[in-house]
DNA sequence: CCTAAAAGAGACAGACCTGTCTCATCACGG
DNA sequence: CCGTGATGAGACAGGTCTGTCTCTTTTAGG
């Protein structure tokens, strides 16, 4: 069995589908293009993934896990909440300053396919929905349950917000307001009310 | 001279495309489709835009302006700049709570069209600094010209944040959280550092 | 009413799309 | 060494894409 030799195809594949995607976008990349990238034939592509969709998926969930691995690398070496909280912007920080920082993949795939029941779009929101569920843990050792939850959603929403303005190119200002902000928000979440 | 009859179909044009291209996407939608759900030849069509992407820069001017409208005539309604940031809030309330809500069409410009120097992208990013610029401005009334533009910064960030998490289904927690967090950031402003 | 501009209708080109199929080749484990 | 499964190569189908062209019909102003 070449059980390994075939997952190296298939992970090169993704890799390869990954950087075409996130450069153009999942409806202008064509599977032409990304087996030509490869250097692969068309079938070795369809006998790994099904449809064009499963492998946007499996581009989606790889991206995730390494994401979510970085951010748990981090997190381990901060103690208090805030100090975990700014690990993760010090993460987007280094993104956004990346030469092919594009924006995030997962907004891109809620935007390209809008339909709530898509493999696509479900995936996607299952990112978004683990990077606010990391930060309500984070902040529940801190602060009540309720201002957590509250603090976490506000936090994602400025994360995203700050991601959409880096790849407005103004990456320096995003992050800058970003902490400022977030400082601002735990101060807030931490007046009893 | 029939001017007034050919604004007439080039106005149909874009505001078909307009309903297409939030429901399914800009590469998704093809001429085909907009000119029959126009009813219309498509010749019509490629004699007002010489091209499918002039259309689509169309369609966001278009929308960008009745957006610049409707936050006048509600700004003219509140006096305190914390009143007049709360009716932009209340217009994206409004707004995420629509049947027909699928996010934010120049974030999925931006998302499509990730090229800087392509038209659409900058018609897009018009649109989200021309929404900063408003925020600064009324912040102007109130904070020194520092503070007003790291607060119009964070607000915005805050603000596309929400959107996108409306998009994901959670209009409600997203506008809640939002009006919270802009509470926090807005005091934060205020004090002297 | 008449004329000129606008729009309709539809064929057409050429490229690209996803996905399928066949057959040759290769690599590797038993 | 042999055979089995993975891969390569490329044709192919059927559809869709954008954009062009021609010819006819409609519309509306003077």
């Amino acid at each position: 069995m070449t059980s390994s030799s075939s997952s190296r195809k298939r992970q090169h594949v993704v890799d390869t589908a990954y950087l075409l995607f996130k450069r153009d976008g999942f409806h202008a990349t064509g599977v032409d293009r990304i087996i030509a990238e490869a250097d692969i034939a068309k079938m070795t592509m369809y006998r790994h993934f099904a449809a064009k969709d499963e492998l946007i998926v499996a581009v989606l969930e790889h991206r995730a896990a390494r994401f979510e691995r970085e951010l748990d690398r981090l997190a381990a070496t901060a103690d208090t909440a805030a100090a975990k909280i700014a690990t993760i912007l010090d993460w987007h920080e280094r993104w956004f300053r990346d030469a092919d920082f594009h924006g995030c993949l997962f907004a891109h795939a809620l935007a390209e396919f809008g339909d709530p029941d898509h493999p696509v779009f479900k995936a996607a929101a299952r990112q978004k929905n683990g990077l606010r569920a990391r930060m309500r843990f984070i902040l529940e050792k801190e602060l009540p349950p309720e201002r957590a939850e509250e603090a976490a959603a506000a936090l994602l929403m400025l994360i995203e917000g700050a991601t959409l303005m880096a790849q407005m190119g103004e990456a320096a200002t995003a992050i800058a307001n970003a902490r400022r902000a977030a400082s601002a928000i735990l101060a807030g979440a931490r007046v009893p009310q």
